[in-house]
DNA sequence: CTGAAAGCGCTAACAC
DNA sequence: GTGTTAGCGCTTTCAG
């Protein structure tokens, strides 16, 4: 390697002494700082060869722009804040992928924190990401009715988008499924096929273990998919014996219970609608202990496409949910919202029934 | 509702008009802004008394500290930047979930961004949060030897954390798996269990669809599951044809293809090893195409607990990681190192081999 | 076209 | 115990 001399500047840059500062940058380059600033920010009138002399000062230097101080100034942090269950579950993970990476393409950044559905880590969610003074807010409510930490946040509260699901008497923009058409699709699948005796799977925090009579804390994907598919059997004649509908906590082990205690009923559904991965799993779990095949003993129909449900024998049938659009339609809503001040919108967007194999025929 | 009246102070605290700051707590308490910071910040000596006085009036203001301001005068963001390939994957959304809590633990809040492990959005990556002035950096490089980005950050490149792959040459801490014998211990339980026809499925985004050959850029864990079999492979006397070996990206069609292509092979493998979900997904997606049986036909060992791998029949043998800790350890020691300036270590975990049904004998 | 200077909101010496 | 003040690094009028 050659034994190259550096100059002071220089080897400060190399080595991580201090980062240099815009007048750093315009004593090197002889130049005002607002001149600096105005080469580098590619704003206002620079004389092309006083512009280059700056570049070249910056380069040198190893320059970098100090966001905080931008942020102080300027009043924008440009980033945005967003409140989630649990990233590391598949549905969360999508939408945070669609939410960072549209966040990115506006210049923003994505502040993540998780909340578990715990509506006392939402509010204090939402207070450090005020205090961290971001453009907007992005929130998967974990509850229908608390909305006062939403409303208490100043001019944030026009700056606004929930995610997934609606809150009562919150004039706040929201990202949405047709959940309830979704539900009713699948039990009218089922319906088609033949079947008559159709159990819920339902994934909620709001309950303890797991139940049968819908949680007073229910959320509204909850209620819509409940409502759905109650509205679709309502039509056919059918009853939903409170016995088939379980609300549960998604941890395997409470599911995987909840659909056992489905499935040790007399007579038993033979199928069942799982609102979500999870659910969906423990349906199979269960299914597994009582050995029962699904698509043979058990029709199934889960919400959300995961990897594996296209590759099993049989496949699983599924409502599939635009996850990544959700998250790219809440970000653009929010800019749209932080930089033109326009009114909250409501934007629903459709899911698909995907009919495979789990679905069996009883017609026959 | 009762039809109250609101002071000015009380209502521009309900309206979003203006944040207050602390010299509007300090004046209406009628103090010093210092007194108030005091008060509020619980550092110094204040009366008791003026305490509650400044205490009362942030209330009433509905006063919220101004990070941005705090973080520019302090010169810390409690920010902490994390660059990993995809945080939809669920290897990536697991340690992203523990990254995110383990860093609120510590007062820190995580910036993630996405690289798809494409090596000049890495580098733009880092950049960006070096502007934003994290206090310390989590990278999941994606590449075995570029380290010039990571080393230009100055005095960020002593407040780093390389997590799930080593890279040469860079004096950082890292938080790696043993992943050399946790490939180890599987292929060794196929050949406990009769199996001579071994087939390796290996995960990486360093070649263009699917190949044979061992790509120059695959990163560690790669090179570490690849080595760790052939060791075992080799000390058993074992052969492993070019063509049971296969690495793909890891897109489900592409992988299904990596995966027909060993199973095409005349002998083919009775084992396979897959080096994630992904390659585990895709291996029974060409099972399922080519009417194979996992458990009959096939044995199947994947790297990573997935929901569905302990519920399936059969459930799916797998080389456990500590995802979790690793997120932990990697947000811990990265704390450690911006708190005390202590020396980077190289923290490697242990992997678990979990022997379930989908692993037949063939020695019977 | 370029420079001087004010100030974003906060903390931390340093006085009293 | 409490108040005064000097900046952190940047942008942005306002002069020249």
């Amino acid at each position: 390697m050659a034994n190259t001399t550096l100059s002071s500047d220089e080897r400060e840059a190399e080595e991580g002494s201090r980062p240099a500062r815009l007048i750093d940058v315009a004593r090197l380059a002889k130049v005002s700082r607002a001149t600096a600033a105005r080469a580098l920010g590619g704003y206002g009138f620079v004389g092309n060869e006083t512009r280059e002399r700056v570049t070249a000062a910056a380069q040198k230097l190893n320059y970098r722009l100090n966001e905080v101080a931008r942020a102080m100034r300027a009043g924008k942090t440009l980033a945005i804040g967003v409140v989630i269950a649990d990233i590391s579950n598949s549905f969360f993970a999508a939408a945070a992928r669609a939410i960072i990476d549209t966040c990115a393409e506006h210049g923003y950044q994505a502040l993540i924190i998780n909340t578990d559905d715990d509506i006392a880590r939402e509010i204090e969610a939402v207070r450090v990401l005020a205090e961290k003074r971001v453009d907007g807010l992005i929130v998967v409510p974990s509850s229908p009715d608390h909305n006062d930490h939403l409303r208490r946040v100043g001019e944030l509260s026009s700056r606004l988008v929930l995610l997934d699901r609606r809150i009562t008497d919150m004039p706040a923009s929201t990202v949405t499924t047709d959940d309830r058409s979704g539900a009713r699709d699948a039990v009218e699948l089922f319906i088609a096929r033949g079947h008559t005796r159709i159990g819920l799977l339902v994934s909620t925090v709001a309950v303890r273990s797991h139940g049968t009579t819908l949680p007073r804390r229910a959320v509204s994907t909850v209620r819509d998919r409940v409502a759905g598919a109650r509205e679709a059997l309502r039509e056919a004649g059918l009853e939903l014996p409170n016995a088939w509908v379980r609300y549960t906590r998604n941890d395997l082990p409470t599911v995987t219970q909840a659909a056992l205690s489905i499935l040790g009923m007399e007579p038993r559904p033979t199928a069942i609608l799982a609102t979500c991965e999870e659910m969906a799993v423990g349906a199979m779990a269960a299914c597994r202990e009582l050995g029962l095949t699904i698509g043979k003993d058990i029709a199934l129909i889960s919400f959300d496409e995961s990897p594996w449900s296209r590759v099993l024998t049989p496949a699983i049938s599924v409502v599939q949910r635009p996850i990544y659009e959700m998250g790219r339609a809440a970000v653009t809503t929010l800019v749209r919202q932080i930089r033109g001040g326009v009114a909250p919108q409501a934007i629903e967007l459709p899911t698909v029934l995907v009919d495979r194999e789990s679905v069996f025929d009883l017609t026959g």
